[in-house]
DNA sequence: GTATATGCAAACCGTTTGCATGGCT
DNA sequence: AGCCATGCAAACGGTTTGCATATAC
């Protein structure tokens, strides 16, 4: 594992990110978290294409952690579940509510940007009810010729 | 099979109903047509929950059949697929666009009044692409003494 | 008669789990 | 030492598929 100044802060920010969880800092959990928040971008991932990065590298990490650390991370709240394909399960690095955009040709999901999505009113919900998350997913299709 | 009244007022209902997707009015389309329109009501059902209604009574049809025939409901527009949980697939008989309620705790797919909901302002799509669709879905958790 | 639909069982694929090993604190 | 995380392989559940039989037109 490179030892520069980058790989250091990287790694110091994913240590803080699994704390703010109260996950401790595996070398997995490590290695899964700085590919997930590493560049600080958002990210979505499926647990297999998370798996297939590194599988890549030399430091692996098993299907079965890959699986486990997801569900990990989603149920401490640092990442967000997306279920926008009945076939496998999508994650979130991003956890505030905004809608996404997923391209059904290619199964990707991208998040949308949340202030351009308006709604100004909501079905009521039935009595004895409340409002767990409002999932709204723009489903896209590559436009043919204009 | 039953002759009466309403049984055939049904059939005929259900054999317009398939053929306005082109298909042919074979026995187990029938059968689980009527299941789905027959009473005139939306309904939102999963392969297993058709299936297991079909168990119940002397006209079988067998599961790879659902599936394979709820596939081809879809395809032809006559049911529209719903995705709200990543492990099954629900499909629904209103084909028109409107939300949907989802109660996370027993997995209940219920139509919520489009009427009741208004998106004043959609994010931006991609260049080159175009929506397809716009799912929203509202998970619901059962309150708690309030 | 010919194309299409059905039923069964086996395959499939994403995901979960049991259990033995290994690592933190 | 004790608890928790990891890895493997086997189990799992929903869905699809290959193929032989049966049905609609």
């Amino acid at each position: 594992m490179a030892n520069n100044k980058n790989a250091n802060h990287n790694g110091q920010t994913v240590v803080k990110w699994l704390s703010q969880g109260g996950l401790r800092p595996t070398r997995q959990r490590v290695i899964l978290a700085e590919r997930l928040i590493g560049d600080g971008q958002n990210r979505h991932v499926t647990a297999e294409s998370l798996f297939a990065i590194s599988n890549k590298r030399s430091d692996k990490v098993s299907l079965a952690t890959v699986y486990n650390t997801l569900r990990a991370f989603c149920s401490v709240g640092l990442l967000r579940e997306i279920t926008v394909d009945g076939s496998k399960s999508y994650f979130d690095t991003n956890v505030s509510d905004h809608p996404h955009f997923y391209w059904e040709d290619s199964s990707d999901l991208v998040d949308a940007p949340a202030k351009e999505l308006r709604i100004t009113s909501l079905p009521q919900v039935p009595a004895g009810a409340e409002i767990s998350k409002v999932d709204v997913v723009i489903r896209l299709r590559r436009k043919l010729t204009e």
